[in-house]
DNA sequence: AAGCACACCTGCTAGC
DNA sequence: TGCTAGCAGGTGTGCT
């Protein structure tokens, strides 16, 4: 499922194609994929005719802002939602749910088979001093999302969002009011990078594990990006020309359980966290029960 | 009020 | 070989 470095890689294809040009026209073919509106017309007959000026993101949230500004259109792709450029001339993929029109005759298509991805236009008021670090406001839809953890992620706001936390740590990486972005795939990755179990109560972290913490987000995060994010093998993550990414080739412990451990070769477990699932290397990320 | 269960949906896989 | 049942995933809601 696109988590934060899939989203970044989308909104980087897309930015360059999209900003400062009109959106000619909007076909919704689901009216599933538009929520939080009156009706798929009425979002885009709203959003027609107006020009992109800039392509954002908050966590896995794409944020395409518009003119006249103090409206966006907010984007999740859900677990198998995808944007794809083509030419009208091609023929559309299965599950093309909303087709976006530009003015210079591409198409850009949302694509979205599970259908849990969706649209729908959010106020954005300007930027202030209650922004964020980056002097970007965000939508108002948003505003209940923790930092993003790419871009906005510090040492005091990590320590914040676990203190006192009874919750094993995974969940709580994975929860978006928390911090926003990751997901099952590069929660695992983050938890091996910093040579922590997730099975530990977030509120029982001292500091020298918050800082590992810390720097394994940034450092997976952006190798993860640099190497166009992860397609697994039961999941469909392309970018916006349609090209899977390579990061799946350097994941460390997501979803190879019974391989060995790339540093230290002893078998990856998976593990339950109530309704999902984890990965981890009882070697490198002992349980503190285990520790020597 | 933190934390959990559940609904949403469809493609794939494991099991008969 | 063909079928079905179950799983997987993120977000939002509602219950305790």
């Amino acid at each position: 499922m696109p988590e934060l470095p899939e989203v970044e890689v989308v909104r980087r294809d897309l930015d360059p194609l999209l900003t400062g040009r009109t959106i000619a026209r909007i076909d919704v073919n689901r009216d599933r994929s538009v929520r939080r509106e009156p009706s798929a017309a009425a979002f885009a007959a709203a959003v027609t005719g107006r020009v992109v000026t800039s392509i954002g993101r908050v966590g896995k949230f794409l944020v395409v802002h518009l003119a006249p500004p103090g409206e966006a259109v907010v984007v999740h792709l859900g677990m198998s939602g995808q944007w794809r450029v083509a030419d009208p001339g091609t023929p559309r993929p299965a599950h093309t749910h909303v087709v976006w029109s530009l003015d210079d005759g591409r198409e850009v298509r949302f694509v979205d088979p599970r259908t849990f991805g969706q649209m729908f236009r959010s106020p954005v008021r300007p930027a202030d001093g209650a922004s964020g670090p980056l002097g970007v406001s965000r939508p108002e839809a948003l505003v209940h999302l923790g930092p993003d953890a790419l871009t906005e992620l510090t040492r005091e706001a990590f320590a914040a969002a676990t203190a006192g936390r009874r919750v094993v740590l995974k969940r709580r990486l994975m929860d978006q009011t928390a911090l926003a972005g990751l997901g099952n795939i590069y929660s695992d990755e983050i938890l091996f990078r910093a040579a922590v179990a997730g099975s530990r109560p977030a509120g029982s972290l001292d500091a020298s594990e918050i800082e590992h913490l810390v720097v394994a987000c940034e450092r997976v995060l952006t190798e993860a990006i640099a190497a166009r994010g992860s397609t697994l093998s039961d999941e469909q993550f392309v970018d916006g020309h349609g090209r899977p990414g390579r990061y799946q080739e350097q994941h460390a412990v997501h979803a190879r359980a019974g391989l060995p451990c790339r540093r230290c070769a002893t078998l990856v477990v998976r593990e339950r966290y109530g309704a999902r699932s984890g990965y981890r290397c009882p070697s490198c990320q002992p349980l503190p029960s285990l520790r020597s």
